[in-house]
DNA sequence: CATAGGATCGCCT
DNA sequence: GGCGATCCTATGT
């Protein structure tokens, strides 16, 4: 298992940061569990001047603040009251970049994904949406802020880490197409800023 | 303080 | 394809 260290997040290229995410491993360590999954679909969210971001024009609040972290740090929000949605801070602190992980395939801990999800299989379907992934994951909008950089070493502490898989992409599969649900960004709603594979 | 609306999902028709 | 769930956040008075 090779961890995914601080420079892969620290660069100014949030875009293909997200391509470059598809294929890695997130794992999450949560209650005593260690559940992981292969990316399979992002969004990159590029900050200040980016309309569908959380962070347009240098807002800030108590919430938008994890997203001017330095790069490597978890942003975790709750959406429409019901679904937390797990984003990868980028770039230096100051710089609110982010990468919204939208789809993975299930690796380890499947029996307590399925629990989790109430679920009784994994099919195409299983986690093919921000809110899915982070409940097969155990991610929780109360995680936000969290460092993404180390293992978790302790049982009682909630982790979550990316680890380069091994898992071999295809380049030309990867489809680039507009961000889902940002009608209101205007022009920026038409950027290319989603990455998936179908395997 | 009040209120509208959201980077969604699953169930219903 | 439509809608309700469910609650935090941002914005306005």
């Amino acid at each position: 298992m090779v961890l995914i260290k601080k420079d892969f997040y620290l660069r100014d290229d949030v875009v293909a940061i997200a391509r470059e995410l598809i294929g890695k491993l997130i794992v999450t360590r949560i209650d005593g569990i260690f559940t992981s999954g292969i990316i399979l679909e992002t969004e990159a969210y590029e900050g200040v001047t980016d309309r569908a971001s959380h962070a347009y024009a240098g807002r800030r609040s108590a919430r938008t603040e994890i997203m001017y972290k330095s790069g490597g740090t978890a942003y975790v929000y709750l959406c429409y009251g019901v679904h937390s949605l797990f984003n990868i801070v980028t770039n230096h602190e100051d710089i609110p970049h982010a990468v919204l992980i939208r789809g993975i395939i299930p690796v380890d801990g499947i029996p307590y994904m399925l629990k989790r999800t109430g679920k009784k299989e994994i099919d195409l379907n299983f986690s093919n949406g921000p809110g899915k992934v982070s409940k097969a994951l155990g991610i929780h909008y109360s995680h936000t802020g969290l460092s993404l950089l180390q293992i978790a070493a302790k049982e009682s502490q909630p982790g979550i880490w990316l680890e380069d898989s091994g898992y071999k992409t295809n380049p030309a599969k990867i489809k680039n197409t507009p961000r889902i649900g940002v009608g209101y960004a205007g022009e920026d709603a038409k950027l290319h800023y989603r990455f998936v594979y179908y395997p």
